[in-house]
DNA sequence: CTGAAAGCGCTAACAG
DNA sequence: CTGTTAGCGCTTTCAG
């Protein structure tokens, strides 16, 4: 099959222990002639050797590796923070295993139990929903473990998300701001700290107007379209005095479109909307969104850097937990309430 | 560090290769007591066993890695297509090693380099641009190579595409059925199948109408916004006569789109606009696009399975060239033809 | 039915 | 300056 490091030693001359320090450029080192490390590297290019990174992983104890678990990698979100971890990776000289969970934490569980069999040396992963036992337990191995996007309130593993709190609050601050006091709440998949934390945000930009958060207004039980139409159906019938939503998701509030446009009514002139999450093509929209915009690639960035932190010191970082900058992006769906 | 089969052996007080057998579940070929079996399992079971795959590579020749080398990973049609193939990788027991070539050709040669040192046993890849010398080398080597989106009209290598030529066929005569006859062509980047291929399908459409295809109507240099804006600027200039553009990605037709807006035109008012490509939200867009869509899933798909089919059999396809069928999504991009 | 031992391709002591 | 050799963790002949 593939060439060995013995057939460059044979075609050099040379012992297999030299062959390896030459081409490793240990030639210095070990103090090997400058004219036999050439008649090394001479051979092992003509001969198109490549050195089994199995044989040199086993060896080393060391694979490369490093893992990367998302929910679903045809999502933009998750795959630009894939990208991010993969380039920077490339750029440390690790390769990147990319695990698709398909939304569902067995899955994820099962998927790492097999990285962690390649010997991955660094674990970065988008976790699918509220368990963390199974991560958990890994980052006590010793392996080094960063979250991203989903994390866990209560737990000590590294963590980088959103700050998913503060872009809440200017959202609802943004609606009270415009007069609206009637705010139907389209959220996500609720327990995960995305989630709870903008209605956490929520709260608290309600109540520096001294306004109690009514739980009534709040729907939805996932990211999805799906639940943004289903759950402004369901807010609207209940409460006909909204005169705004506040969705926790593109899809939230394209599913809340999609049914105010069927109820022949207008954004922002009948009902206003901010939403969280920004899209490509967004400015290309008929309806212009307002979002609390997340830095995605930032995200994926500090989860590379932490990760590549970790490897080089063999070091925890010491701040655990890691919140990005979120940025509002005005665009035209928020109108004035009416009363 | 981890454990090591010496250590379940030992548990178990049986050798290594018995509990190298019971575990490959291969007990019954070596005619092992099933008690024994039991015992090892239990205890690899109780010590969290997890045999090393490096070591399992290395003495198998067999890594169980597939490599996938995509010019932008996020670019969600690049994405979708890593994913399908990390799923049906997963299925049958591989895992995938994603790179990002960042759409360099340079990048992409590096990159497949350590993909094969790392032993990969199948390689997809969307390549970045003409050259596919490095490719064709690989396929020689008896690793089973496929092509995806990017193929290259005068090579032996498997390569799945989209039918370009049918999808622009049939954008052509759309245009030409609502009375269109000046027709803005913005180009991707030429030389690159997908962009020729529609070339050609656009030729052929105007030879059904009897009409030749104008050199000069064709603009653009890639399948960026960029480039569709500063195209449709310059061919609007040049010919003020037209009355349709036919975008060959969605970027350039959002580029269009821009310029169009700010010269205060309306489509399909005062100019129609058909595209290539399909964008998740087309839905929600102020110009509602009528484009020839891609079947991306079925691309990932379909490339999956060919490699599978190759890592099974150990033969390459019979069929080299694989075409997916486009269809048409009719949105409200497309009007008559004023005269 | 079970065990000893060779060897996958590489690196690093150790010995010249 | 260079070569010999052990051994990373696993599977698989080959011998019992």
């Amino acid at each position: 099959m593939s060439l060995t490091l013995q057939d460059v030693a044979d075609a050099a001359g040379v012992s297999v222990s030299v062959a390896s320090r030459s081409l490793n450029g240990r030639a210095r080192e070990y103090r090997i002639s400058e004219a036999t490390e050439k008649t090394v590297k001479k051979a092992a290019a003509k001969l198109g050797f490549r050195p089994s990174q199995v044989a040199r992983s086993l060896r080393l104890k060391r694979s490369g590796l490093v893992g990367v678990v998302v929910p679903d990698l045809s999502n933009p979100f998750f795959a630009s923070i894939a990208r991010e971890v993969t380039l920077t990776a490339e750029h440390e000289g690790y390769s990147v295993i990319v695990a698709d969970s398909r939304e569902t934490t067995a899955n994820e569980e099962q998927l790492i139990e097999q990285l962690l069999a390649r010997q991955i040396e660094a674990l970065v992963v988008c976790p699918v929903g509220r368990r963390h036992e199974h991560l958990s337990a890994i980052d006590g191995t010793g392996l080094p473990v960063v979250l991203v996007d989903r994390g866990f309130a209560k737990s000590k593993l590294v963590q980088v998300t959103s700050d998913h709190r503060c872009g809440a609050q200017r959202a609802t601050e943004l609606l009270l701001d415009h007069g609206h006091r009637s705010i139907g709440v389209l959220q996500g998949l609720p327990g995960t700290l995305p989630n709870d934390q903008r209605i956490e945000g929520l709260r608290e930009g309600l109540a520096k107007h001294d306004i109690q958060l009514d739980s009534a207004m709040i729907a939805g039980d996932s990211f999805s379209e799906h639940s943004g139409y289903e759950s402004a159906k369901r807010l609207l019938s209940l409460h006909p005095n909204i005169t705004a939503f506040f969705a926790f998701s593109t899809p939230n509030a394209l599913g809340a479109l999609r049914l105010i446009s069927e109820m022949g009514l207008r954004v922002p002139k009948d009902l206003s909307i901010v939403t969280f999450d920004d899209i490509p093509f967004a400015d290309f929209m008929s309806v212009p969104l307002t979002t609390i915009a997340q830095d995605v690639p930032a995200l994926g960035r500090t989860a590379a850097e932490l990760i590549t932190q970790q490897l080089r010191s063999g070091k925890r970082p010491r701040i655990k937990k890691h919140s990005m900058k979120v940025h509002l992006v005005s665009r035209d769906s928020i109108g004035e309430a009416k009363r």
